[in-house]
RNA sequence: CGGGGCGUAGCGCAGCCUGGUAGCGCGCGUGCUUUGGGAGCACGAGGUCGCGGGUUCGAAUCCCGCCGCCCCGACCA
């Protein structure tokens, strides 16, 4: 079947990409969805990638349970106030009406918090660096695969720290695990920035993100880091005897990232044909698609592609040799093409004769004949060089849908054409960050850590600018 | 919750206005021929027509009620 065009139609391409490739498809309740053996490849490799760099940085995973006493949720009055829209509440179990509603969890930080309290009781037990990879519900309206789901997948990071600097650090440094993964893993390009205080998470003191451009021109929040100062500590009565002799309040972070990463994957690369994984999260780096005409050329050809096939996984590539009988050669190619494996190898009689192989790239289309000797370091060169590919292909055209303005009318000009992220100084005020979003439906995406000197007044009342933001219009 | 639309085979749809015993494409199964860009032919399997009630000799079709879903408006990883 042929995908509606992305430049045409882009939710409906997104939609028949998911279904057609595997990924995943919509469960018996709304918002929630079964993650297929592909899809849920594409979510290990990215969760894999992340779980390795916080346990470069020193953390360690630990679990946490599903259910949240009401009553614990609302002891952080902004939390609770900012979750409250999106609970699920579980209000009868064992054959009775429970005495008091338990909370499925949006996110731990209330539970976490409320036992973290019993772990701390002095300096010594401090820093507190913990991870959990676990599902949390927030019902949700609209939901999309993979980008907003009523249950979704993800890891929330929590840690305790003695002093604010060192919360702030690691606030920052998980924000850079992130940027990596995305970066380099990903292939997708993002900027870090700062939330407003409409965007910040409740109950935050700071928000950090990392925000991507889809190739339909909207921004993808991929990532939050949040520094939360001692919000939860005071909520939850986390203590701590310090070097001094007093009592202090420990200082808080929380960082999560989350299944829409793999939403973010797709739009961040796709093109008409499909999928264009970058080999760093590609569970099938080259598809072989053995070729033959009768049983003489078949058993030929088999027997060499497997050996190849082998050669090649020697040498740490994820090769798929696509030995289905009942499919030919040209529904394989598409086939290949629209799961978005970044090489595919065709072995016909033709290369056997020739000791070749011929090599094509999923990223350009690119096909070249490669001699069977030098395919196992020809291939693993490519991978480097379609995972380069793809992420300067993605920053080229964010670059071309980046504006700089000066005006509200530019503003409204750029959101609507280039579209992407439109950066312009701005004076702090939420009304006018509102009046944006209601006339443009453009919201502040982040606030760069280096503001633009050249940004100049709010663009929006023309005060005095304290800020550059990053407007874009947002999944 | 306000506005618009849709429920018929696994998926996408036609049939409904003008009642007469359910059809098309894709997919699925078997066989033969095919195989370097999404194969062809033949045969075949598969349906409580969203649910309940009513009108009628007869309802996917007409009437009443209900349920569910999708799209557009206020929040969110």
């Amino acid at each position: 079947m042929p995908l509606p065009s992305f430049t045409d139609d882009f939710p409906a391409w997104y939609q028949e990409v998911v279904r057609q490739a595997d990924l995943a498809e919509n469960s018996l309740v709304r918002g929630t969805m079964v993650i297929k053996p592909y899809g849920y490849a594409l979510w290990e490799a990215i969760r894999d990638a992340l779980d390795l760099r916080f346990k470069e940085t020193g953390h360690q995973n630990l679990y946490f349970p599903l259910f949240i006493p009401l009553r614990l949720l609302e002891r952080e009055k902004e939390h609770v106030e900012g979750f409250a829209p999106e609970f699920a509440m579980v209000t009868h179990a064992g054959g009775e009406e429970l005495g008091e509603p338990l909370v499925v969890r949006p996110t731990s930080e209330t539970i976490i918090w409320d036992t973290y309290a019993k772990w701390v009781q002095s300096y010594r037990d401090l820093p507190l660096l913990y991870n959990q990879w676990a599902n949390v519900v927030r019902w949700e309206l609209r939901p999309r695969l993979f980008l907003r789901t009523t249950e979704f997948l993800w890891q929330e990071g929590h840690t305790a720290h003695e002093t604010e600097e060192e919360a702030w650090e690691e606030a920052r440094r998980m924000l850079e695990a992130y940027r990596q993964v995305a970066e380099d893993v990903m292939a997708m390009p993002v900027f870090l920035g700062r939330k407003t205080p409409a965007e910040r998470f409740p109950g935050a003191v700071e928000t950090f993100t990392i925000e991507a451009l889809m190739r339909d021109r909207k921004a993808l929040q991929a990532g939050t880091s949040h520094y939360l100062g001692q919000n939860f500590a005071k909520a939850y009565g986390v203590q701590y005897l310090g070097r001094d002799g007093e009592q202090h309040f420990a200082e808080a972070t929380s960082w999560g990232a989350s299944t829409r990463l793999v939403g973010g994957l797709i739009m961040a690369h796709g093109d008409e044909k499909g999928l264009r994984l970058p080999p760093g999260v590609a569970p099938i780096q080259v598809v072989v698609v053995p070729i033959f005409r009768n049983d003489e050329e078949r058993g030929r050809v088999l027997g060499e592609t497997e050996r190849l096939a082998e050669s090649w996984r020697a040498v740490g590539l994820r090769v798929k040799v696509d030995d289905r009988d009942d499919l030919r050669p040209g529904y394989k190619f598409a086939d290949a093409e629209l799961r978005g494996i970044p090489v595919r190898v065709e072995i016909g009689p033709r290369d056997l004769d020739a000791s070749q192989v011929t090599v094509v790239r999923r990223d350009t289309g690119a096909k070249s004949a490669v001699g069977m000797d030098a395919a196992a370091t020809t291939l693993t060169a490519l991978q480097d060089e379609i995972q380069r590919s793809l992420f300067d292909e993605a920053l080229a055209f964010r670059e071309a849908h980046t504006t700089r303005v000066g005006s509200y009318d530019e503003l409204r000009d750029a959101i609507e054409d280039p579209g992407g992220f439109v950066f312009g100084g701005w004076c702090g005020d939420a009304v006018c960050e509102a009046k944006v979003k209601a006339e443009t439906k453009a919201t502040i995406r982040f606030l760069p850590f280096e503001p633009e000197p050249t940004a100049g007044p709010c663009v929006v009342c023309a005060q005095a600018a304290v800020d550059t933001a990053a407007w874009a219009i947002a999944y």
